[in-house]
DNA sequence: AGCACGCCGACT
DNA sequence: GTCGGCGTGCTC
């Protein structure tokens, strides 16, 4: 019997394969072909071969693009078993896992097949293991022994938060593993990141990478290894969202080979793991500076015409004097938050996301935080065409302005090289690699208060994680300034991490939020206002019917985004499983039309 | 996902 | 009358 019949699938949403016959050439799973679908001629992917099908009138592939398999039959495999977990079709999961140019109508730039060196799965029991280092010079030193070992049994993927990451290891380990090193990321252009692609599945190679990385990994896989592990930048923040632990998880499950976390403060699912025994752990904490933290009195801003705190002047005013090295940090982006007229008390808002405009002191003008939209601003108000513009609420701009003030013989430097005595940076500067090595004495921590007043449960733990990352960098102590003194954080801020992650733990297991409890949030969008509101209601009946704890509809924020509105409902569940299991059958199930949905899980 | 088709309310 | 938003169904 001849096998005549392909199925193939496509980089869409319709979660369904079609049978095309197979009129000439070699076409077989794996293989990319160019067919025509909906009237349109466009890539698709064989994922089976048959000689039957309930379908009269099959189209032809017109062509296969390539004589050998893009994706592999393991591959395939994995993409299923990511299908189970997540609300996507099989094509979108298997396109992930091939190079964006050849997601087109482009052949593969090599000679010989691209079979790749033999499938590697681990044979005793597999390893999880959380690596624990001051900052990721010394995590890196400690990974290099568990690379060169894991080398000699096939590949290792080393994962990293960002693009500055993967160029710092690439210094440090190319002398050790100069002829294994491959890096592959989507910062590389078309032609780099397809001879890389080509490279890593022969032989074994040591591959870094950021998030993405990983769905092209090579058959010989033997150890994964997710650097910085609380990095919030292994969450991908768009469509198809997932975080990079949970994929990274599934697939060390999958091949049963090692996976290692590395990161000097884990997440609190890493904590609890550990706790449960499912993680091991490597690594002592050491000894950090003082923290203190200091009540910053409410004072008046318009009768001492400064934002800056008398008592942080006070201390910076010593520690300048002692011509001491200084940080601080700050959590607002940009110079204002508002810009209002003083006469009719107008506020510039985006036209299309409908949120206030922020002011940048550097660009002079109105920008949004939300989408693209900037706006050039004259000194009358553009509505009442009499009164005067100001700007109120405090970023890092205006905060540094208003430190020159202060201390006009002072330079307070802003950017994000930290080589001046002063130096000024928002939080993000913690999730970096820029701060390490740097000399600094003295850092001031501020804006605590409003970084900790947002609503998301994750806050206090970041907090506290960049509180001990600075804590680990300065020579003598870090300032905070709150007005909230009650906040628990600041009675466990200088207490081992075992302190500080109990109490989160247990607060977060009263709460019923992750790691407890896991959550969905499915989010519609949508026109018209109303409209979307009863579709909302309705997906959050189905979801109640499904013996979910359900919430909501609120409003998201922004509400409107680019002329859309936007809704969301949270579901929880104990088990991460069973909640995108109930999800994706609910998404599956309610009518597509203009309003679209988005699933997050965490 | 994209697209065609058909329904219905709004508006010169 | 006809324009456009919206639901439905279909793609091998």
């Amino acid at each position: 019997m001849r096998r005549r019949i392909a199925r193939v699938v496509f980089n869409l949403g319709v979660d369904k394969e079609f049978d095309y016959y197979i009129s000439r050439g070699k076409v077989d799973v794996g293989f990319r072909v160019w067919v025509e679908f909906n009237h349109k001629r466009r890539v698709g992917l064989v994922t089976k071969v048959t000689s039957t099908s309930s379908v009269r009138n099959l189209k032809p592939i017109l062509e296969a693009i390539d004589n050998f398999p893009t994706i592999s039959k393991e591959h395939l495999k994995f993409a299923k078993l990511l299908k189970k977990n997540y609300p996507y079709s099989l094509g979108e999961l298997l396109f992930m896992m091939i190079p964006p140019p050849l997601r087109r109508k482009k052949r593969i730039p090599s000679t010989d097949s691209l079979s790749s060196a033999f499938p590697h799965r681990g044979r005793k029991e597999k390893n999880i293991c959380f690596i624990r280092g001051k900052n990721f010079l010394e995590r890196v030193k400690l990974y290099r022994k568990k690379i060169e070992e894991k080398l000699k049994e096939g590949s290792v993927i080393l994962c990293l938060p960002t693009f500055e990451y993967v160029e710092k290891v690439k210094e440090l380990l190319s002398n050790f593993f100069s002829k294994e090193l491959i890096i592959l990321h989507s910062y590389q252009r078309s032609k780099e990141f397809l001879s890389s692609w080509v490279k890593l599945k022969r032989g074994n190679k040591l591959i870094l990478g950021m998030r993405a990385t990983l769905f092209y990994y090579p058959l010989n896989l033997s150890c994964i290894i997710l650097e910085e592990e609380a990095s919030p930048y292994y969450f991908h923040p768009e469509k198809p969202y997932y975080h990079l632990f949970d994929i990274a998880y599934l697939l060390s499950k999958f091949k049963n080979i090692d996976f290692i976390l590395g990161g000097d403060y884990p997440t609190l699912n890493t904590f609890k793991m550990i706790k449960e025994g499912k993680i091991s752990l490597k690594g002592r904490e050491r000894k950090l500076k003082h923290v203190e933290v200091v009540r910053a009195k409410t004072f008046n801003y318009y009768k001492h015409k400064t934002i800056v705190n008398p008592l942080l002047k006070e201390l910076l005013r010593k520690h300048l004097e002692e011509k001491k090295r200084i940080l601080i940090l700050y959590s607002r982006k940009g110079f204002a938050s508002f810009i209002k007229c003083l006469k009719c008390g107008y506020i510039y808002m985006c036209p299309k996301c409908f949120t206030p405009l922020r002011y940048s002191l550097r660009e002079k003008r109105g920008e949004c935080l939300w989408c693209s939209y900037k706006e050039n601003l004259g000194s009358l108000c553009k509505i009442c065409n009499s009164g005067y513009i100001t700007t109120s609420g405090v970023g890092i701009e205006r905060l540094a302005y208003y430190l020159r003030q202060s201390f006009p013989e002072v330079e307070f430097s802003y950017s994000e090289e930290i080589n001046h005595l002063v130096n000024l940076a928002t939080y993000s500067i913690l999730d970096s690699s820029s701060l390490i090595g740097k000399d600094i004495d003295v850092a001031f921590l501020l804006g605590s208060d409003y970084f900790l007043s947002r609503i998301d449960f994750e806050t206090t733990l970041r907090l506290y994680i960049y509180l001990k990352r600075l804590a680990g960098l300065v020579k003598e102590k870090v300032y905070v300034l709150s007005e909230n003194l009650e906040h628990y954080l600041w009675e466990l801020v200088n207490k081992p991490l075992e302190a500080f992650y109990t109490k989160e733990v247990h607060l977060r297991k009263e709460a019923r939020l992750p790691p407890y409890q896991h959550l969905a949030k499915i989010t519609v969008r949508g026109k018209n206002r109303n409209r979307l509101l009863e579709k909302a209601n309705q997906l959050y009946n189905l979801l109640k019917n499904s013996s979910l704890e359900v919430f909501g509809p609120v409003q998201e924020f922004p509400f409107r985004l680019r002329g859309k509105f936007y809704y969301s409902i949270i579901a929880k569940s104990k088990s991460k499983l069973t909640l995108g299991k109930k999800v994706k059958e609910v998404v599956e199930v309610f009518p597509k039309g203009s309003y679209k949905i988005a699933v997050v899980l965490r």
